[in-house]
DNA sequence: GCCTAATTGAAAACGAATTTCAACTTAGAC
DNA sequence: GTCTAAGTTGAAATTCGTTTTCAATTAGGC
């Protein structure tokens, strides 16, 4: 079965907050865990649509912000304006690079440059809490044509 | 005089993109030099009213765009939903300190980073044409209170 | 089954960004 | 200086993604 792992964390969460464990939600989680990439509220929504048509854009949006709650989930921004979600794994943090060109977005981690972010915060008496950091690149394929 | 350099570099983007030099595209590069930081196209056009109330916001909107353009300004988003200018100087990139309690906004460089940055993506076969750091922490004024 | 509170989805509201369009201004030609 | 074509302006309208409203529906404890 698919992360029925992240299922039992949010079933909980829905427990502990007092929520109701509904059909959409179940629905949502499903295809949200099995679409894996970074998904707008509009792709899931459209996906979610053609499997099962009764499903709202309200309804999507909300339990993509209780994913988020939950901290199954995670909001992010590329510059397009719209909002994205993943699923966040919070034993490894990483970050994005981003295709200017045909938007592909590969996922990386490099321990030496959180490190460095801790040293920087720390010069100015800063503690970090969450940090971003996009690389904005032409990927080997789209690299080619320029 | 304020910048005249950058001001010489909006009037050659003008003249040689077949625009025109306008009354009101100076007062706004003015203000926007003037006002340094970090603005929203909201704020610009706040402290533009003050001063001449006869300046539309779709101008301000309009010649931000320009601006970016031409190269003398970036556009930022840091979260909140609302762009934001910056005065770009293309000889020292830097990246940002984001307090998330009191919305405080501090500059940094490190060229370790940048550095590891671009090896980075040159391990994906990639070449970086932009990136984006922007560290959310709680600075020391803001972190005593928590 | 019953009751109460949470949930749903369509539609409306929202906020910021962007476009429209008629009136106006600029800059080059004469 | 005057004329003219082309670019610019600002108020209002539009767009686009996000968020809220509200009446109808559903979940789950009793």
């Amino acid at each position: 079965m698919v992360n029925s792992k992240t299922k039992g964390k949010f079933k909980d969460f829905l427990l502990t907050q007092g929520l109701k464990s509904t059909n959409q939600r179940e629905l949502i989680l499903e295809e949200f865990l099995r679409a894996g990439a970074h998904l707008s509220t509009e792709d899931l929504y459209l996906r979610l649509r053609k499997k099962n048509p009764r499903i709202g854009y309200a309804t999507v949006h909300r339990t993509l912000k209780l994913f988020a709650q939950c901290g199954i989930a995670e909001q992010r921004h590329f510059g397009d304006g719209q909002a994205r979600y993943e699923a966040s794994d919070h034993d490894e943090h990483h970050d994005h690079l981003i295709c200017i060109s045909c938007g592909k977005i590969v996922e990386f981690e490099d321990s030496r440059i959180e490190e460095l972010q801790i040293e920087v915060a720390g010069e100015h008496g800063f503690s970090i809490e969450r940090h971003r950091l996009d690389l904005y690149v032409y990927c080997s394929h789209c690299s080619i044509q320029t």
